[in-house]
DNA sequence: CTATTTCATACTGATTTAGTAGGAATTATA
DNA sequence: TATAATTCCTACTAAATCAGTATGAAATAG
C-alpha cells in the first residue's frame, strides 16, 4: 500500500516549484534537486509527466525551468498523483479493464472494502489543493518552537 | 498505491473462512483455494500469517483446517491488513524508524498529505469489521436481479 | 557563440513480488 | 496401527517492477 517514489518526489517537486516561482521566475531542475535532495536525472523524468499533463509549464535555455500551469488553488492532489502514479486504485480489480481477474466480481465480498478505501483516498485527494499544501498554517502556541 | 496479493488473497481467505465455518467446521486450504481460485501453496503461506496473529485458529489432520480466532464483529480490517501487508502506510517516511529519510521531516509540506491519507485509510479500516463484510445487505429493488 | 537549460529515448542493477518445491509433523478414521 | 488428509516449516526461483543512469539533441538568454 505504498506510493512510488515518483509520486513522492513529484509532489515534493511541484510544491517546490509553487513555493519558489513566486515572482514568476522559472524553477530549474537542478535547484529543485539540490533543495529536495533528489537525483536530477530522475527528477527530469518525473517532472516530464507533470509537464505533459499541463500541471507545470516549462521554459528552455538559460534561466529556464518550470512554473505552475494553473493557479495552485485549482490544482488538487488527485490531479497531481494520478499523473505521477501509474494507478491510484488499491487493487487491480477496481480497474474496469481487468474486472475479469476476480473470481466473482459481482458477489465478491472483499470488493466492498476496496471501494470504501478508494472513496476515502479520493475524497482526501480531491479536497486538498496545492494551495492548501503550501500555505502556512498559523496555530496558536507554536511560536515557542 | 496498490495492495499486494497477500492482502487481497488474505482478506478473501478470511472472509471465506468466516462464511464457511458457520457450524464450527474447520475450513481447509484446498477448499478455500478452489473456491477462491488461488494457488493452495501460496495460500498456505498467507494464511500462516493470519494464524500466527491469532486471527484464525487451526486444526491439523483429517477434517482439519481453519476457523476464526475471534468473533467476526471483533475483527476489523486494520487488524487483518496490518498482518497481511508488510506495511500499510502510504510512504516510508510515515514510519518513525526511517524518518531521517526525508530531507526535512519537520518542515516538509508533502508530509501533510501522507498524514491525511493515512488517517483516512485507517479510519475506514478500523471502522469496518469482518462482520460488516460478510453480512448480507438487503436493499430494496435488488430482487429483480 | 557559449553556457545553460529542457526534452527524448534507451539502458540497467537491485529489489520485490508472486509464487513453487519438498518434506516433516499431526490427527481422524478405519 | 496403517493410511490419508491436513497443517507447518524452510528454502528456492522466475518474472516483473522500481529507481535510477546514460547519452545526447534541441532550444534559448546573454
Ligand atoms: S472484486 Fe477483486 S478481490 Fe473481489
Ligand atoms: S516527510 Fe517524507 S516526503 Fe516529506
Amino acid at each position: 500500500m505504498k506510493l512510488s517514489t515518483k509520486g513522492e518526489y513529484g509532489l515534493r517537486a511541484i510544491i517546490d516549484i509553487a513555493e519558489n516561482s513566486k515572482n514568476g521566475e522559472y524553477v530549474s531542475i537542478s535547484d529543485i534537486s539540490t533543495r529536495q535532495k533528489i537525483s536530477d536525472r530522475y527528477l527530469e523524468k518525473i517532472i516530464a509527466k507533470l509537464k505533459k499533463s499541463g500541471l507545470v509549464k516549462s521554459s528552455r535555455g538559460v534561466n529556464g525551468g518550470y512554473i505552475l500551469g494553473k493557479d495552485p488553488k485549482c490544482i488538487n492532489m488527485f490531479d497531481i498523483l494520478s499523473v505521477l502514479e501509474d494507478n491510484i486504485d488499491v487493487t487491480e480489480c477496481m480497474d474496469i479493464h481487468v474486472f475479469e481477474k476476480c473470481n466473482n466480481h459481482y458477489t465478491c465480498k472483499a470488493r466492498k472494502l476496496w471501494v470504501k478505501i478508494n472513496e476515502a483516498v479520493e475524497n482526501v485527494l480531491k479536497n486538498t489543493t496545492l494551495l492548501d499544501m503550501i500555505k502556512q498554517e498559523i496555530k496558536k502556541g507554536e511560536e515557542i518552537e
